[in-house]
DNA sequence: ATAAAAATGCAACTATGTTACAAATTATGC
DNA sequence: GCATAATTTGTAACATAGTTGCATTTTTAT
C-alpha cells in the first residue's frame, strides 16, 4: 500500500516502541499492494529471518489495537490486515474472492457510503465501517471456465 | 427478520427437501430480529430437541449454497446468519458490537452503496457486498460509563 | 418390501487464534 | 557501567469455530 511511509515513524507516533520485529511485520503489511493474513505475514516474514507465530499474531493485535494496521474481515475463516486508513490512505472497500482467497484492495471511491447521515441519529459508538465485495475475481473465473 | 414466511416453502422453492431440522434451522434463523452464529442456533434448536451441532453446520452451509440464508462475517473469529435478501427482504447493513457480539440489522436506506457504475468495470463476478459498522453498542456503552 | 439415496450423528481432525509462563531483551536509576 | 525493573519474545499448551470420514438412520423410489 505505502512505499514512502516510514515505518518506525509511525510505530513511534503511535507510542510505540519501534523494536525489530515490530518493523518487520509493519513492512510486510506496509509495502503490500493487498491485504495479507496472518499466516501470509508470519510465513514472509520466518522466511528471511525466524520469528514466532505468537509474536506476529501479538504485534498484529497491538498495531490493530493502536490504530496503525487494520484488520479486515474477508468471506473466509481468518482476518486480513492492511495499512489502517490515515492521512496517505483513504478508506477502501475490498474484493475477496471466495476461490482463491486473494484479497484486493478497491479504489476509495468505486463504492462509497454516505455514513454522515447515519451517524447523526445512530445511538452506539461507531468505529469503523467496513465494505466488501465478495465473489469470483477474474482469474479464478478463467480458470474456471478452462477446465 | 421475518414472521410471514412460510419456510417449508422457502426451502422447496431452493429445491430442498423439507426435512425437520432444515425447518428448525430456518425457523430459528428466519424468526430472529438479528443474525445468529451457528452456535446460537445450535443452542437453541439443542434445547427443545437434540441435534447435532455438526448437522446444524451442515444446514447452514447448505441454505447459505442456495440462498436461503445469509452467511455474514462480523469483526469477531465466527460467522453469523441471518435470512438471505429476497423479495421481502432488501439487503442490508449490520452493526457489530464489538463488546458484547450482538448483531444487528440496520434499514436498508441507512447506508446504501451504489453498485452500478462498479458494477459495470469490475472484470470479476459479484456475489454480494457486505456493510457493516464496527463498534460499541448503546447498551455496551452505557455500561461502561457506569463502572 | 427392498434397494438406493439422502440426511444425521459421532468422533476425530484442521485452521486460526489465545494464554500462561519462562527466557531474552531493553530501558531506567544509580 | 551495572543492577534492577519493565517489556518483548519464544514455547507449549489450550480454546474456538468449523470440517471430514464413516457408520447409522431416515426418506424416497421401484
Amino acid at each position: 500500500m505505502c512505499h514512502q511511509c516510514n515505518y518506525e515513524e509511525l510505530l513511534s507516533s503511535a507510542n510505540l516502541r519501534t523494536t525489530n520485529n515490530r518493523i518487520r511485520v509493519l513492512e510486510v503489511v506496509g509495502n503490500n499492494s493487498f491485504p495479507l493474513s496472518a499466516k501470509d505475514i508470519f510465513n514472509t516474514l520466518d522466511r528471511s529471518s525466524s520469528i514466532n507465530r505468537v509474536t506476529v499474531y501479538r504485534i498484529l493485535d497491538l498495531l490493530v489495537e493502536h490504530g496503525v494496521v487494520e484488520r479486515i474481515s474477508t468471506g473466509g475463516r481468518a482476518f486480513y490486515y492492511g495499512l489502517a486508513p490515515n492521512s496517505h490512505h483513504a478508506p477502501h472497500p475490498h474484493f475477496y474472492c471466495k476461490s482463491c482467497g486473494q484479497m484486493d484492495c478497491l479504489s476509495p471511491e468505486s463504492l462509497s457510503v454516505d455514513m454522515e447521515a447515519f451517524k447523526k441519529t445512530f445511538p452506539g459508538q461507531i468505529e469503523k465501517v467496513e465494505v466488501r465485495i465478495d465473489g469470483i475475481c477474474k482469474n479464478c473465473g478463467k480458470n474456471r471456465t478452462d477446465s
